[in-house]
RNA sequence: GGCAUUGUGGCCGAGUGGCUAGGCAGAGCUCUGCAAAAGCUUGUACAGCGGUUCGAAUCCGCUCGAUGCCUCCA
C-alpha cells in the first residue's frame, strides 16, 4: 500500500518561503536533484549534514512508497578559486600541490567521500553523475543560451548575461536579491575583466596553457562554468521541469540562482517545483569551511582523535545527534551535546531491545494507533524529526511502564508499536543499532561472561572482597557491569 | 554596507496566539551487599523595550546580539 496516499507531506520551499504542500509532477515518482561535493579534499562533518539531511528526505519518501529517483552529482571538474581571470581551478591546483594527476585526486576524494557515507548508513542514491561525465551536455546548454540571446562570448570564455536575462526573468527570486540593489553594492574590484556586467558568471573558461583540466568546444579549448554542471544533469535525468533541488544552504546563491537563470535561458522553464536547502553545521559558533580550517573530519570523531572531543562517538551516535534538529536550523556541535545525544540513543535503544519481552494482555492502556499518526505528522511537517524523536521518547516511557507491569499493551499494539519503531528509527532515520564494542569479539564477550558468572557466586557467597575487584577492575578496563533484574550485561567505552 | 535567517530554562534543541516538547545535566526516590546501570518524579524558559489582542515566547515596530550569503564552499 501507498502511504503517501494518506500521509500529507508539507515542505518548505526556499522559492516561495513557506510550507507548500508537496504534490509531485507524476503522481507515486518524485525527481530529486541534490549538489555532492566538489572533491578536493576530504570530506568533513559539515559536508555529511547537509547530505543526511537529504538521505533522510530520500528515504521518507521511500518509506511513503514513493518511486525515487535520487541524482546526486560528484563535481570533479573543478570551480573556478575566484572570479578573476587568473583563476584557478580547485582540483588542478590540489594536483599541482601533491603533484598527481587531477583524476588521481577526484579518485582519492571519492573514494573518501563514500567511504565516509558508508559509515554513516547512508542509501546510495539512484545516479550518480560526474561533471567531466558531461562536458558535451554542458557545451549543449551553453549554445542553447547563446542561440536564446543570453549570453556572450569574449576571447575563448562564454559568460552568462545577467541584466539581459532580468529584463525578460527574475534573476534573484530564490534567494530574494534584486539585480539593482547588487548593482549598487558592487564591490569594485576585477579590473582586467572580459564580463559586460560584475554580476554576469562563466559559462565555460578559455584554458590557459598551464591548466590541466581542458576540454575542446567550439570556443576553443576550455572548462565548464561552476553552476552549470547542476543545469545539465538535473536536465538530462530527471527533465527540464523536475520535483525537488536540494542543496546547502550557502549553495542558494549564487549557485542555484544561476541554476534557475541557466534552465529558464535556454528551454524557458522553471527547473524545479521545491526548492530545499539544509542548514550549516557550526562549531564553536561558526560555520564550518574547509576553506577557513574551522572544520572536524568525520574519522576525528570516530577515533576520538582531536581536540575539542573528550571521547570517541560512533557514526550512528553522530547521526542521532544531527537528526535531534531540524535540518532547516543552524546546529552547532560541541562535547556537551555529543555527549547528550549518545546518552539519549542508549536509552532508546535499550527501550526498543525491551518491546519483544513486552507481555501482553487484552487492551492497551496508550493509543498507540494515534501515536504511530502522531509520528507521522511529525515527519509530514517538513520532516520535522526532532519532534518525530521526542514523540519516540513518549513512546520509550510508555514501554517502561509496560516492563514494569505499570501498564498493559494488546498483541496488535506491539506489533505496531515493533514496526513503527523499526520504520522510523532504521528506515527513516537511518540510525544502526550496532553494539560495536559487544559485537567486537566474541571471545572479548565470553571472557567477561565468565568474570560475571565468577563474581556472580562470589556475591552468592557473599566474597564482596572478590566481586568489587572483579567489578572494579573490569572498570578499570573500560568496561562496565550493569546489574539488572534479569542479570548482569556489559558495555564497553 | 546590502539581502536573508535567527536569539527559548545549566547545555542541546522543537513548537505554538491561550493547552506537557524531547534529550542531557542537576535534585529527590526505587532497585542494590555498597555502588554503578536502569526506572520513576521534578524544572513554568522563551534577548531588551514598546505596540496589537480578552490573552504573545508565538503578530508588528524599534534596540542589542548572533549566523549565513554578497568570491569557491554542504
Amino acid at each position: 500500500m501507498q502511504l503517501y496516499k494518506t500521509q500529507h507531506l508539507k515542505v518548505y520551499n526556499s522559492l516561495s518561503g513557506q510550507k507548500e504542500l508537496f504534490t509531485p509532477i507524476h503522481e507515486g515518482a518524485i525527481g530529486m536533484y541534490v549538489c555532492g561535493p566538489t572533491v578536493y579534499s576530504n570530506v568533513h562533518l559539515g559536508n555529511c549534514r547537509t547530505f543526511m539531511s537529504f538521505d533522510m528526505i530520500f528515504r521518507y519518501f521511500k518509506h511513503l512508497g514513493y518511486k525515487v529517483r535520487y541524482v546526486r552529482n560528484i563535481t570533479d571538474a573543478g570551480h573556478l578559486e575566484n572570479d578573476a581571470d587568473d583563476g584557478e581551478d580547485k582540483i588542478a591546483k590540489k594536483a599541482r600541490l601533491e603533484r598527481i594527476e587531477p583524476m588521481e585526486v577526484v579518485q582519492r576524494y571519492t573514494v573518501d567521500f563514500h567511504t565516509i557515507l558508508q559509515k554513516f548508513n547512508f542509501l546510495p542514491p539512484s545516479i550518480e553523475p560526474t561533471a567531466t561525465g558531461h562536458i558535451i551536455e554542458q557545451i549543449e546548454i551553453i549554445k542553447e543560451i547563446l542561440n536564446k540571446g543570453f549570453a556572450y562570448e569574449v576571447n575563448g570564455s562564454v559568460y552568462f548575461d545577467v541584466p539581459k536575462f532580468n529584463e525578460t526573468h527574475n534573476y534573484g527570486k530564490l534567494s530574494g536579491r534584486k539585480l539593482e540593489d547588487m548593482i549598487a553594492n558592487t564591490r569594485e574590484l576585477a579590473a582586467q575583466d572580459d564580463k559586460h556586467s560584475p554580476q554576469d558568471f562563466a559559462l565555460w573558461k578559455k584554458a590557459e596553457p598551464q591548466h590541466i583540466m581542458r576540454w575542446p568546444s567550439p570556443w576553443g579549448d576550455g572548462f565548464p562554468g561552476w553552476h552549470l554542471e547542476c543545469t545539465a544533469m538535473s536536465t538530462k535525468y530527471l527533465g527540464e521541469t523536475f520535483d525537488i533541488h536540494g542543496g546547502g544552504m550557502d549553495l542558494k546563491f549564487p549557485h542555484h540562482e544561476c541554476e534557475i537563470a541557466q534552465a529558464e535561458a535556454s528551454n524557458g522553464a522553471s527547473p524545479v517545483n521545491y526548492w530545499l536547502h539544509a542548514n550549516m553545521l557550526t562549531m564553536n559558533g561558526k560555520k564550518m569551511a574547509k576553506s577557513t580550517g574551522n572544520n572536524i573530519l568525520p574519522d576525528e570523531i570516530f577515533s576520538g582523535n582531536n581536540s575539542i572531543l573528550s571521547k570517541a562517538f560512533t557514526p550512528t551516535v553522530v547521526r542521532f545527534f544531527m537528526m535531534q534538529a531540524h535540518y532547516t536550523s543552524i546546529l552547532d556541535l560541541s562535547n556537551d551535546a555529543l555527549l547528550a545525544s549518545e546518552k539519549g540513543f542508549q536509552k532508546l535503544m535499550e527501550a526498543l531491545s525491551a518491546i519483544d519481552k513486552l507481555e501482553t494482555g487484552a487492551s492497551s492502556d496508550f493509543d498507540f494507533t494515534a501515536w504511530q499518526q502522531k509520528c507521522y505528522d511529525a515527519m509530514n511537517d517538513d520532516f520535522n524529526t526532532p519532534t518525530l524523536i521526542a514523540h519516540l521518547f513518549e513512546a520509550v516511557k510508555h514501554i517502561n511502564a509496560i516492563k514494569e507491569k505499570k501498564e498493559a499493551i494488546s498483541e496488535a499494539d506491539k506489533t505496531l508499536l515493533k514496526e513503527t519503531f523499526n520504520a522510523f528509527i532504521f528506515d527513516i532515520l537511518g540510525l544502526e543499532d550496532k553494539n560495536d564494542a559487544n559485537s567486537d569479539s566474541d571471545k572479548l564477550s565470553g571472557v567477561v561472561a565468565l568474570l560475571i558468572q565468577l563474581r556472580k557466586e562470589a556475591r552468592d557467597n557473599k566474597d564482596f572482597a572478590t566481586s568489587d575487584i572483579i567489578r572494579d577492575q573490569l572498570a578499570a578496563l573500560g568496561i562496565q557491569l550493569k546489574d539488572g533484574k534479569e542479570g548482569t550485561t556489559f558495555s564497553i567505552s
